[in-house]
DNA sequence: TAAGATTATGGGTAGTTGTGGGTAATTTCC
DNA sequence: GGAAATTACCCACAACTACCCATAATCTTA
């Protein structure tokens, strides 16, 4: 089964060692291409969660970023906000990486830890506050969902 | 883990010892390239605190302030406040620079400092000032900083 | 189904990193 | 020119992290 490089779809469920630790899940370190070095990127999400890019997705933020002049206020508010969170994480022999104390506790994780492919990142979720965000997303605006519609075939 | 060269992200708390002396995170030195001479560029930053350059990325400003016309007051004035606190620092066998006196004073730091990674440079800051401008954040045009999210994070 | 391979999780250890302080060289000032 | 103060350089220890190995669970394949 060859699938899309850097590409990650599924749900998997891990556990937070000790250390910090969580397993990447093999399907998506099989799709990864060479130039990712083995590393990802984790970053805080906008949702409680923690983002995790592959290097080289980040790579292009980063040249985003360093196009932003610091004499603007929001430009040095938003490139801080960015990258201050945001930390590179090769994975070990095991397949694992680690993660910051100060992710951990912005996505509230605990011993269990939810991943889930968001095609080209992944993200880290403590089970218990997805299934709270889950159950508010119902809620949203079906006129939102038809303004999607118009961007994207299903 | 090798990460672009000469880019810097992530938080890190350090103290500011007796003599002045902060460390310098070593993922941020590992990054370095020679070029740098294991020597940064410490200035005023447009926010209360220490923008840490690399010595390459500061002699690139430099030359840009030299195409500053000095017919221009703003111009004049701009280029008096940039260059007036800059002061190189080599950092130590343990990887510190020695910060100024006056720097210190602008920046408000005391015991603890902590060092965020802005990409191109770093940001030396009193923990409980930047708090108290996290706050203040929240008054940035909202609109105008998802605009800048959907620009630069694909 | 059984054997081998792969994957997930836990823990030990050596090397690195952060912090404090000491000493010699240099600068400043009277 | 010499004393005091400042700065630059060095050493030492404690805490932490990256790397390695071991074992258990799961999946693959013949």
């Amino acid at each position: 089964m060859t699938l899309t490089n850097n590409t990650f779809t599924g749900e998997y469920a891990y556990s937070l060692d000790s250390k910090g630790r969580v397993n990447i899940p093999a399907k998506f370190r099989q799709v990864l291409s060479e130039d990712n070095e083995n590393t990802f990127v984790i970053a805080r999400g906008m949702d409680p969660c923690i983002w995790v890019y592959p290097l080289a997705q980040w790579k292009e933020i980063e040249t985003n970023l360093r196009s932003l002049s610091s004499l603007s206020k929001i430009h040095r508010t938003f490139v801080r906000n960015t990258a201050r969170y945001a930390s590179p994480s090769t994975y070990d022999k095991q397949g694992r990486i680690t993660l910051t104390p100060s992710l951990i506790e912005y996505a509230g994780l605990e011993k269990d830890a939810l991943i889930i492919g968001m095609v080209s990142k992944m993200e880290i979720w403590n089970p218990v506050q997805l299934d709270k965000i889950d159950n508010e997303t119902i809620k949203i605006d079906p006129a939102a969902y038809d303004e999607l519609a118009e961007k994207i075939i299903l």
